[in-house]
DNA sequence: ATAACGTCGTCAAGTCACTTTACCCGCGTC
DNA sequence: GACGCGGGTAAAGTGACTTGACGACGTTAT
């Protein structure tokens, strides 16, 4: 432990998201290797995040998590040939492309959520069941605002 | 906006503390660069994360991010070199370093926590002071706890 | 004293997740 | 039927890393 000429001040609320958020993913991973889906790597979890691609289009999913369409592509090719999922033609309309979890993708969107759940289980534990909802309840308040303050 | 075949479930606790982290995340950067600090980029966040390096050596940065030490030198070599701070000999022990930081880089470092604070300010308007308060509280115990759970 | 050892910082090469640029292909419009 | 547009994709380039190796310093054992 070192001290420092000059106070870090109070922590910052970006310090106070990046620590928890970073614990979740790196449960998040270690959890889905433990499962057996040994060759997911943690790019891939930006493709599976909340609430999962099944039946979006590539494009739709790229402006989701804010990368442009062929990095999403270049992740989707992995994942296609690792057998998650299938990117077929819309049936409406042949210039899109729909994505369809495998049945081994809908078991990795489980298994994450069962991965997460155990940390909020644990973090319920110790903060006690009735601040760890009071914080859920203000996060999702937060999230809502912070995506789209209409 | 469309309705998937399995609904999604409630929102993941994942999922609501990666958005606003991000929104966290992405205000920093655009108001360094607002701020005239353009030749940082996204990468650097992480060697500037609270509560910043100044005095560390480089290992214990790099032990502090999760990253290697040849990850954490690479981007002290640059910042080095953009006149944000200085890799000195440790006086006291010859085969350490320690990383300095120079006028600049306390700018930096200052010009982060403005950033912030202004996404702190508006936050704390839209949830209301005392919802504010309570999420911070309760962040500062969860990170607590998810760094070192003694 | 000096030899062996353990880290620290760093150099070099390779890898991976992207970005940039460009192109083709359906569909709707003029 | 030519046109424009937007979506998906292929190819090359880039940046942020990882892996492997190594010399320098200080600490410990001989």
């Amino acid at each position: 432990m070192i001290t420092h000429a000059q106070p870090p001040g109070p922590p910052l609320i970006g310090a106070l998201l990046r620590v928890p958020w970073e614990v979740v993913r790196e449960r998040m991973l270690a959890g889905l290797h433990a499962r057996g889906f040994t060759d997911l790597h943690a790019a891939h979890l930006n493709v599976l995040q909340y609430p999962g691609p099944d039946g979006l289009r590539p494009s739709e999913l790229a402006a989701q998590t804010r990368m442009t369409k062929q990095a999403v592509n270049y992740l989707l090719g992995q994942m296609e040939r690792l057998g998650y999922l299938e990117r077929r033609d819309d049936p409406a309309d042949q210039r899109f492309k729909r994505i369809h979890l495998t049945r081994r993708g809908h078991r990795v969107i489980r298994a994450i959520r069962a991965v997460v759940g155990e940390v909020e289980a644990e973090w319920e534990q110790e903060l006690g069941p009735h601040s760890f909802a009071e914080l859920r309840e203000l996060l999702v308040r937060l999230s809502s605002l912070a995506a789209g303050p209409t």
